[in-house]
DNA sequence: TAAGAGGGAA
DNA sequence: ATTAGTCCCTCTTA
């Protein structure tokens, strides 16, 4: 078997890559350039080529070479006839049309400029483009008005052909800051990977400016956006997920950069300031009074010269804010996220509104050096008693899944596991405010839920972080919580359908590093014979993509402490 | 003017 | 394919 291959590519642009085979971790990091996980049983993981895998790939500096000759290395029996083809010919989709300023206007005209007449008519024939009034001044040529660069990518985008943008930016308004030295009389320094980063995304020529960074939690993403405004020494709006996360930018710009706290401004449900470098939450800014109405607070994209947006968690971004997006291209974008991968699949825009995927940090290439834990991830699957398995078999559809979800022979595992973990620094995290209930009950461990008010949330976590308290237990709220403290081990007892995110982001309570072995606990139960089990691989998927494996045991396993 | 309750939105 | 949670606005109370 040493002699083949771990893949097996397949005409339809899907890849099988064997899970057992001793070249299978070179393979995955092959495949995580160019294609995307999207089923993971046991045995073999597909994946599948899009064409916006390979577009990031492509933004990335991947030519359609690099990519032939990554799969011709890893398939057992070859790449079928007319596979390498058709990927030359999507990859060099990107590119084929190209958007400049006016080389000698005037005014704000952008220029379209096409690699072929052919591509340029038919492109103009579609009817979308149609009342964006392109205006061809020759074969391969077509001016625009500056206003219509947004939706012209987004449109261009769906026609199947994305545009490269080197129609450059305004400067905004010019806004001096440093870093500020460490504490101990240490200047700040950047990690590398962090400096990479940035770098990658001011571009070495003009395609550089705008585009997406992929990082894992813990990686430092704040930072990471606080450098690119020190480059650019511009006003800036910052865009991000909840108050406490608009908080913590706050707090990191005022401590880390000569920045005074009146230059900060924080606008949010509570306070609305517009400061040269302001903080929103994405929600104020889609928020209307009726269904109807209007979203009043868009405005703040235009209430100062912005240099700069900074999209935080871009995986987040809410479809009105796409819509504003589309405005201010000639505005610098950078966005921020652990993953590309939407619920929603609106994936195509924010590589043609945000700008492409520009760079990309694997989770286990973090953890090889040491930014972040290691992992053990432990799949437990947790039988039924017999009074439960027979309520469950004449139940039906969400009531099923619940009862699974909820089996209470999974508080006796939790105990068994919280022994193995004397040491404490451990969140167990759930779904049902019921379960969590009567499992905080009896393991003697404090419940945090959205009911709890915020000043005993901030005293527990208080508790949790001294090692006072070992053990909390958490519903959602550790799906948002930024201020939720660090853990070594979580134990996950249920959770919402297939969610890839919820998982990192849960996955992510842990990652931060530790002293000594560095390493770091994540268990989920999951009920033998019910729907939980295939939700769980669906949960999985993204950080099976990112290198993690679940070692599944049964509970006897547990119970008897092997 | 601050804090809290209640309702709607996504 | 839910639940639970967050955020924003408005109104009330002190």
């Amino acid at each position: 078997m040493n002699d083949l291959k771990a893949c097996i590519v397949q005409r339809d642009r899907t890849v099988l890559l064997e899970c057992a085979h001793p070249g299978f971790e070179a393979a995955r990091e092959k495949l995580a350039r160019f294609a995307e996980l999207v089923k993971s049983p046991s045995a073999f993981h597909t994946y599948r080529i899009t064409p916006l895998s390979l577009w990031n790939a492509a933004a990335l500096g991947c030519t359609a070479e690099d990519i032939a000759a990554d799969l011709e290395s890893i398939a057992r029996w070859g790449l079928p006839a007319g596979l390498l083809q058709e990927i030359r010919g999507l990859v060099s989709r990107y590119g084929k049309l190209m958007l400049e300023r006016e080389a000698d206007g005037e005014g704000d005209a952008l220029c379209l400029t096409a690699a072929d007449s052919r591509l340029l008519d038919e492109a103009i024939a579609s009817p979308a483009l149609s009342e964006l009034m392109l205006d061809r001044i020759s074969p391969v040529q077509a001016r625009i008005s500056a206003a219509a660069r947004g939706r012209l990518k987004q449109e261009l985008m769906r026609y199947g052909f994305p545009v490269l943008d080197l129609a450059g930016y305004h400067e905004g308004q010019a806004l001096r800051l440093q870093w500020q030295n460490g504490g101990e009389g240490k200047p700040f320094a950047l990690r590398s990977y962090q400096t990479e980063a940035v770098e990658a995304f001011e571009g070495v020529t003009g395609s550089g400016g705008s585009g997406v960074l992929v990082l894992p939690c813990g990686a430092g993403k704040t930072i990471i956006g606080i450098a690119a405004l020190e480059r650019q020494q511009c006003e800036c709006l910052i865009l991000t997920s909840n108050t406490t996360s608009v908080e913590q930018w706050i707090r990191e710009l005022t401590e880390k950069t000569t920045l005074k706290p009146d230059q900060v401004g924080q606008y949010t449900g509570e306070r609305k300031e517009v400061k040269p470098v302001t903080v929103a939450t994405y929600q104020i800014l889609t928020h209307r009074r009726s269904k109807e109405g209007e979203f009043e607070h868009m405005k703040l994209f235009n209430e100062r010269n912005w240099g700069l947006i900074i999209y935080d968690e871009v995986h987040l971004l809410p479809a009105p804010v796409f819509r504003a997006t589309a405005e201010i291209q000639a505005t610098r974008r950078l966005g921020l996220t652990a993953t590309l991968v939407r619920e929603d699949g609106c994936e195509q825009d924010v590589f043609s509104l945000i700008g492409p995927k520009r760079y990309e940090m694997p989770w286990k290439e973090l953890e090889a050096k040491g930014w972040i834990a290691r992992v053990e991830c432990s799949e437990i699957r947790v039988p039924m008693d017999a009074a439960l398995r027979e309520k469950h078999a004449y139940a039906e559809g969400k009531e099923k899944f619940r009862l699974a979800a909820e089996n209470p022979g999974k508080t006796a595992i939790v105990a068994d596991l919280l022994k193995r973990h004397p040491q404490g620094g451990v969140l167990v995290i759930g779904q049902y405010l019921d379960q969590l209930q009567a499992l905080a009950a009896a393991i003697g461990a404090p419940l945090i839920s959205g009911r709890t008010p915020q000043r005993q949330r901030t005293a527990l976590f208080a508790s949790f972080r001294k090692g006072d308290t070992p053990v909390l237990v958490v519903s959602k709220v550790a799906n948002f919580a930024v201020d939720l403290p660090d853990a070594s081990v979580a134990i996950e007892v249920s959770g919402s359908f297939g969610s890839r995110q919820e998982e990192a982001q849960r996955l992510g309570r842990i990652l931060r590093p530790k002293a000594g072995d560095n390493r770091a606990y994540f268990y989920t139960l999951v009920t033998e014979n019910s729907k939980e089990e295939e939700f769980a691989v669906k949960r999985q998927m993204f950080l099976v993509e990112q290198g993690y494996e679940y070692a599944v045991h049964s509970a006897r396993e547990v119970r008897s402490g092997t």
